[in-house]
RNA sequence: GCGGGUAUGGUGAAAUUGGUAUACACACUAGAUUUAGGAUCUAGUAUCUUUACAGAUAUGGGGGUUCAAAUCCCUUUACCCGCACCA
C-alpha cells in the first residue's frame, strides 16, 4: 500500500481543527507548560525554510511535554505592524490594512500545513485594534509614570506632582535627567508648560530630541536596515542624521534590574553575555575639566581609564549629545554657533567613517597639569545622546589618533605596552612605572581627594526611541494642547484611513505620513477624531503624528495569549495566575538584545503596578541556528549609479561601488543575472545602465543568513508539495543540532522520505495493515527500551536531530528481526508522532485507537528490569582499542586484573613485555599501559 | 575595531559529556530484481601501505595536561552572525 502523504496529511489536519485537539484551557489539576515561538512578522514573501525550524522543534517539545501529562499551550499570532508592509504598499498601491490580511492568510496556510500543535483559538495580531488598544493603554501608563529609585519601581506621576507641590523635588530620588533643585513654591509659580517640561524629565514615556536617518532625495526617514555605506539601498542616495523631537521610553531606569534579572533565568550563556554587554554596566570615574574662560563651568567626563589622564590632548562633545541643548554649553559656544556647526557637519554628511569635526574655539584645563586642552564638536568618535563629552587619548585610541592626525593635535604616549599583561604608565608624573590596576586606584584616590572627580557607574543601555515617522504602526494616543502633550483615554485610537500613495516623495521636511492625514485632529469636548482643518487650538487640537515602533506590540504579546479575547482588560488576573510566564521561548539569536531587552523592560514595568506577578517574562530561551544560503550581490557605482558586471569589477575600485542584494530568483547558471527579468523587479533598475561582460551580467555570490532583507529566501511550499509535511518536519530536524547555523541544502531529503516510506511499509504487508499480537521477546523489549531512553534524553537536552537516527536504527533492527509486535510498535509510534504527527496519527488509527495519538502517554521504559549481568569491556592498549572481554558487572577490580594478566589474548598482545599499569574503570573500559 | 559562534570522511552529521572516533543518512561503486526507471533489495565505501591477513595515520593547524582528548588548557588560521565602531 502506497504512502499517500497528501491524503493522510489533509485528513488529519481537518480532524485536528474540527475536534480542536490542540486548544487548551486552564486545568488546575495539571501543571502548565507555556511554549512560545518568537512572534512572526507576516511579510509578503511568505515563510522561508528557516522559519519552521524553530516551530517544528518547539512543536516536538510541546508534544513531548504534553505526552507527559502537562497542560501545554503553544500559541501563535502575528506581529503585523511594520515597515516592510508599508513599503510594499507604497510600491503596489494596496493599502497596508489589506496587504496585512493577505500576508497573514498566506502565513497561516503555510503554518497549518506543518501540522504544528498551535492553539489557533489564541491567535492574535498586533495591528488589530482589540490588541493595540492595550498597547496604547500601556503607553499612557508609562506616560503617567516616573521611576522611584528609593522603591526601585515605577509609580504614578500624580505622586510625584503631589510631592512637588509639598516639598519641591528635594526629597525625591527619581531616575531623571533633571538635575536642578526646586522648592514647592518655585514649582507652584511655574506655568503649565514649564511644569510639563520638567515632568518630561521624569516620565517613563517622554519627549526628547533624538537623531534619525534622513534621506532628502527619498523624502523619508530610513531605518538602519535600509542604509548601506551611508547611502540608501533604494536608489543609493545620501543619508544624513537629523535631530527631531521624539518619544522615548526610559529603559535606562531599569538597567540594574535588567542586569540582575539575568541571574534568575535560564538563557544560553552567549545570549546572557550579549545582554550584559548591551546593558554595559561600568564603574569608573567622572573627571571635572573646568573651562579656561570661566573656571566655574566644568565638563564632567566619564572614563573607565583614568590612568590615561595625562595623555588627554583634546575633548569631544558628541554632536548628538543632550549637552548641546543645555545652557551650560551655550556658555561655551553660543547657540547660533552650535546651529552653524550642526549645519556644517550635516552638510559634510554624517558618514561615521569619515573624520569630521569642528573646533569650538574653547579650551578646558587639565585638572592635574592645568594645561589647555581644545574642545571639539564631532560625531566621529562617538555620537551618543547620553554623553556630555569624551576625553581623547590619541596615543592609545585608534579613532582619537585618526582625529588628532587630521586636526594636527598633539599625541602623547602615556602607556608602555610590552605585552597584553605588561602595561605600565609613562610620561604620567606620579603614575610612572605603575601597572594598570595600581595606577587606576592611585589616580582615582587623588582625583577624589582633590575633588577633581567623583565615583560613577555608567550604563551603556540607552533610552529606547519610541517614535516612528511611519503610517503603519500603532497611533500614539496623545494630542497637543498648546504644545503640552495630553493623553487620549478613549481607546483604541484608530489609524485614519489614508489614500495611497499617502507618502508624497516631494516633501522636503521630515514628516510622518500622518501629518498629511485629512482626518487627524482631536475634539477634546466630544472625545473624537475630527477633520484636521478644524483645528482651532481651543477645543480641537492636533494629534500626535508619529506612530509606535514595531517592537511596541511584540513587547507584551506573550501575556495576551493567556487571555486573547478579553474585552475588559489586557489580561484576566486568574488566567495570569495560572499561566504566569513563558517556560520555553524559542527563536533566533538576532533578537538577543533588541526584543529581549524591550520585552523584559515592559514586563518589569507591568510588574511594578502589580498587573502581573512574575519578574521575568521568559524562564528559558533556546536559539535556533540560522540557515545560511548564497546571496546574490550586484555592484552599483556610488556616483554615476550604473551597475557593473562582477566579472568586470576592478577590486581596487571596489569602494566606488555600493553592494546591492538582489533576489536570488533572478540568477541563472550559478552567478549570471537575468537582466530582463531583474528590470521588472524594481523600477530604479529598469532605468539604470548595466555594463555587461561579453553579453553577460554576473553577480557575486556570498554566504549569508537567509532573510527577506537579503532577498535570498527559499520558500518551503514546493517541499511540502513534493514530499509532504512529515518529511519536511523530519528533514529540518535532521539537518543538525537546533542551535547550530547550517547551510541550506535539499540533497539529503530523499533519505528522510525513503525512511518514512519504509516506516509506512513496515506496517503493511501485501497491501494490508498488519501487526503481530504476540508478546515480545526480551531482546525486542530491550531494543525498545533503549530507544525510548535515548530519545527521552535527547529531547530533554533539546537535541532534536538525534532521535531521528534512533528511529532509523530501531526500524532497521526490527526489519532484520522481522518483529511486527504491537507492544513494540505502539510505543514507538507515539514517539514518532512528535516528529511526524500525520503518518503516526494514521497508523495509530489503523492500530484501532479511537482517540488521537496526541492524547497518548509517553511510553514507559522498564530497561532496568532487563539489564544484563555482564559487561563487555573494551580493552585498549596504550589507549588504542583492540578487542572486548566480558566480565560480570559485580566483578571487583582486583579479580578482573588477575584474570586479565592470565588472558591468552592479552599475553599475545604484550609480546612478553610486562604491563606497567592496568587501568580498570568499572563497567566502562580497560586500558593496559606497557 | 569590539563582542559572540563554528570547524570531525566526497556531503549532512553521531560519539553515553574525558573512555571503542566516524553510528545514522546522503552520494558513490558493484550486484540482484523489474520492459524500463528517479522504485526496491544486498554488499562495499576516512586516508595510506597490503592480493589478503594486518598495520600505520587521521576530528582546521601547532603545542600542552592525562593511563586515556573531537571533548580540558594555550596558541593560530578560515568562515558565519551581531553591533550602541569604549572613545
Amino acid at each position: 500500500m502506497e504512502y499517500n502523504f497528501n491524503k493522510i496529511e489533509k485528513k488529519w489536519q481537518i480532524y485536528w481543527k474540527k475536534k480542536k485537539i490542540f486548544n487548551k484551557k486552564i486545568l488546575y489539576k495539571k501543571k502548565k507548560y507555556y511554549i512560545l515561538n518568537m512572534f512572526p512578522y507576516p511579510s509578503g514573501e511568505g515563510l522561508h525554510v528557516g522559519h519552521p525550524i524553530g516551530y517544528i522543534a518547539s512543536d516536538i517539545y510541546a508534544r513531548y511535554k504534553n505526552s507527559q501529562g502537562e497542560n501545554v499551550i503553544n500559541p501563535i499570532g502575528f506581529d503585523s505592524f511594520g515597515l516592510p508592509t508599508e513599503q510594499y504598499s507604497i510600491q503596489t498601491g494596496i493599502h497596508p490594512n489589506i496587504m496585512t490580511k493577505i500576508n497573514i492568510k498566506r502565513y497561516k496556510i503555510q503554518l497549518l500545513r506543518l501540522g504544528i500543535s498551535f492553539d489557533w483559538d489564541r491567535e492574535l495580531n498586533t495591528s488589530d485594534s482589540t490588541y493595540f488598544k492595550w498597547t496604547q493603554w500601556m503607553f499612557i501608563k508609562m506616560f503617567n509614570s516616573w521611576y522611584d529609585k528609593k522603591l526601585e519601581k515605577a509609580r504614578s506621576i500624580k505622586i510625584l506632582i503631589n510631592e512637588f507641590n509639598f516639598n519641591g523635588n528635594r526629597n525625591i530620588n527619581a531616575f531623571s535627567t533633571f538635575k536642578k533643585r526646586f522648592s514647592a513654591d518655585e514649582w507652584k509659580k511655574k506655568k503649565n508648560f514649564e511644569k510639563e517640561k520638567i515632568l518630561q524629565n521624569y516620565r517613563i514615556a517622554f519627549l526628547s530630541k533624538r537623531s534619525v536617518n534622513w534621506c532628502p532625495k527619498l523624502g523619508t526617514v530610513l531605518a538602519n536596515d535600509e542604509i548601506k555605506e551611508n547611502l540608501s539601498k533604494r536608489g543609493g542616495y545620501p543619508v544624513y542624521k537629523k535631530r527631531m523631537l521624539q518619544w522615548s521610553l526610559r529603559i535606562s531606569a531599569y538597567s540594574e534590574r535588567l542586569l540582575n534579572g539575568l541571574n534568575k533565568v535560564n538563557y544560553p550563556d552567549n545570549l546572557k553575555k550579549s545582554q550584559k554587554s548591551w546593558i554595559g554596566k561600568e564603574s569608573g570615574i567622572k573627571i571635572f575639566f573646568s573651562l579656561e574662560k570661566n573656571e566655574k563651568i566644568k565638563l564632567e567626563i566619564f572614563t573607565i581609564k583614568p590612568y590615561m589622564l595625562f595623555g588627554v590632548t583634546f575633548i569631544i562633545i558628541p554632536l548628538g549629545s543632550y549637552f548641546l541643548e543645555r545652557k551650560k554649553i551655550t556658555n561655551i559656544v553660543d547657540k547660533q554657533y552650535i546651529n552653524d556647526v550642526k549645519k556644517y557637519l550635516l552638510n559634510f554628511s554624517l558618514k561615521e567613517k569619515e573624520i569630521s569635526g569642528i573646533f569650538t574655539g574653547n579650551y578646558v584645563l587639565h585638572p592635574l597639569t592645568k594645561k589647555k586642552i581644545p574642545v571639539y564638536i564631532s560625531s566621529f568618535i562617538k555620537d551618543d545622546y547620553n554623553l556630555n563629552s569624551i576625553m581623547c587619548v590619541p596615543a592609545h585610541e585608534i579613532k582619537s589618533y585618526k582625529f588628532a592626525k587630521k586636526f594636527g593635535i598633539k599625541i602623547l604616549e602615556v602607556l608602555s605596552i610590552k605585552s597584553s599583561e605588561k602595561i605600565f604608565c609613562i610620561n604620567s608624573s606620579f603614575l610612572n612605572g605603575l601597572n594598570l590596576k595600581n595606577s587606576f586606584f592611585f589616580i582615582k584616590k587623588i582625583l577624589l581627594n582633590k575633588n577633581f572627580g567623583k565615583k560613577s557607574i555608567s550604563f551603556k543601555l540607552k533610552d529606547a526611541v519610541f517614535s516612528r515617522q511611519r503610517y503603519w504602526g500603532e497611533p500614539i494616543p496623545i494630542y497637543y494642547e498648546n504644545n503640552i502633550p495630553k493623553t487620549i483615554n478613549k481607546l483604541p485610537l484608530l489609524l485614519p484611513y489614508m489614500d495611497l500613495p499617502y507618502m508624497d516623495i516631494s516633501h522636503n521636511e521630515i514628516n510622518s505620513p500622518l501629518t498629511r492625514a485629512k482626518f487627524w485632529a482631536w475634539d477634546k469636548k466630544n472625545k473624537k477624531i475630527v477633520y484636521t482643518n478644524l483645528i482651532n487650538k481651543k477645543t480641537i487640537f492636533p494629534l500626535e503624528t508619529n506612530t509606535m515602533p514595531s517592537w511596541a506590540g511584540s513587547s507584551w504579546y506573550y501575556f495576551r495569549y493567556m487571555d486573547p479575547k478579553n474585552k475588559n482588560f489586557f489580561l484576566n488576573k486568574r488566567k495570569e495566575n495560572y499561566w504566569k510566564n513563558v517556560d520555553l521561548y524559542v527563536g533566533g539569536i538576532e533578537h538577543a538584545t533588541g526584543h529581549l531587552i524591550y520585552a523584559r523592560f515592559w514586563h518589569k514595568f507591568l510588574k511594578d503596578y502589580g498587573l502581573v506577578n512574575s519578574e521575568e517574562p521568559f524562564k528559558k530561551i533556546i536559539n535556533q541556528g540560522m540557515i545560511l544560503v548564497k546571496s546574490a550581490i550586484i555592484y552599483r557605482n556610488k556616483k554615476k549609479k550604473y551597475y557593473i558586471s562582477y566579472s568586470l569589477l576592478n577590486l581596487k575600485k571596489k569602494n566606488d561601488f555600493q553592494k546591492i542584494n538582489i533576489d536570488i530568483k533572478y540568477i541563472k547558471n550559478k552567478n549570471e543575472v537575468d537582466i530582463e527579468k531583474i528590470k521588472t523587479w524594481r523600477s530604479e533598475l529598469n532605468n539604470s545602465k548595466f555594463i555587461l561582460d561579453n553579453g553577460k551580467f554576473t553577480c557575486n555570490r556570498i554566504l549569508e543568513k537567509m532573510s527577506k532583507s537579503k532577498y535570498n529566501v527559499i520558500n518551503p511550499d514546493f517541499i511540502y508539495n513534493k514530499y509532504g509535511a512529515d518529511t519536511f518536519r523530519m528533514y529540518e530536524m535532521f539537518l543538525g543540532p537546533l542551535e547550530k547555523s547550517k547551510i541550506w541544502n535539499i540533497k539529503n531529503i530523499d533519505g528522510i522520505y525513503n525512511f518514512l516510506k519504509k516506516f509506512w511499509n513496515f506496517f503493511h504487508k501485501k497491501g494490508k495493515f498488519y501487526v503481530d499480537e504476540n508478546y515480545p521477546s526480551k531482546e525486542e523489549l530491550e531494543i525498545l527500551y533503549k530507544t525510548i531512553k535515548k530519545i527521552k534524553n535527547s529531547l530533554e537536552s533539546f537535541s532534536f536531530n538525534i532521535p531521528i537516527s534512533e528511529f532509523m536504527i530501531f526500524l532497521n533492527k526490527l526489519i532484520r528481526m522481522k518483529c511486527y509486535k504491537r507492544q513494540i510498535l505502539e510505543p514507538i509510534t507515539i514517539l514518532f508522532s512528535f516528529y511526524a504527527p500525520h503518518i503516526s496519527e494514521e497508523i495509530w488509527y489503523k492500530l484501532g485507537k479511537k482517540k488521537s495519538i496526541y492524547f497518548a502517554n509517553f511510553p514507559k521504559n522498564n530497561l532496568n528490569s532487563l539489564l544484563e549481568k555482564y559487561f563487555n569491556y573494551p580493552v585498549t592498549f596504550n589507549g588504542k582499542f583492540r578487542f572486548k572481554i566480558k566480565f560480570k558487572k559485580s566483578e571487583p577490580i582486583q579479580k578482573i586484573e588477575k584474570k586479565l594478566l592470565n588472558n591468552e589474548k592479552i599475553i599475545l598482545f604484550l609480546k612478553n613485555k610486562k604491563p606497567k599499569k592496568i587501568f580498570i574503570i568499572l563497567n566502562k573500559i580497560i586500558n593496559i599501559v606497557f
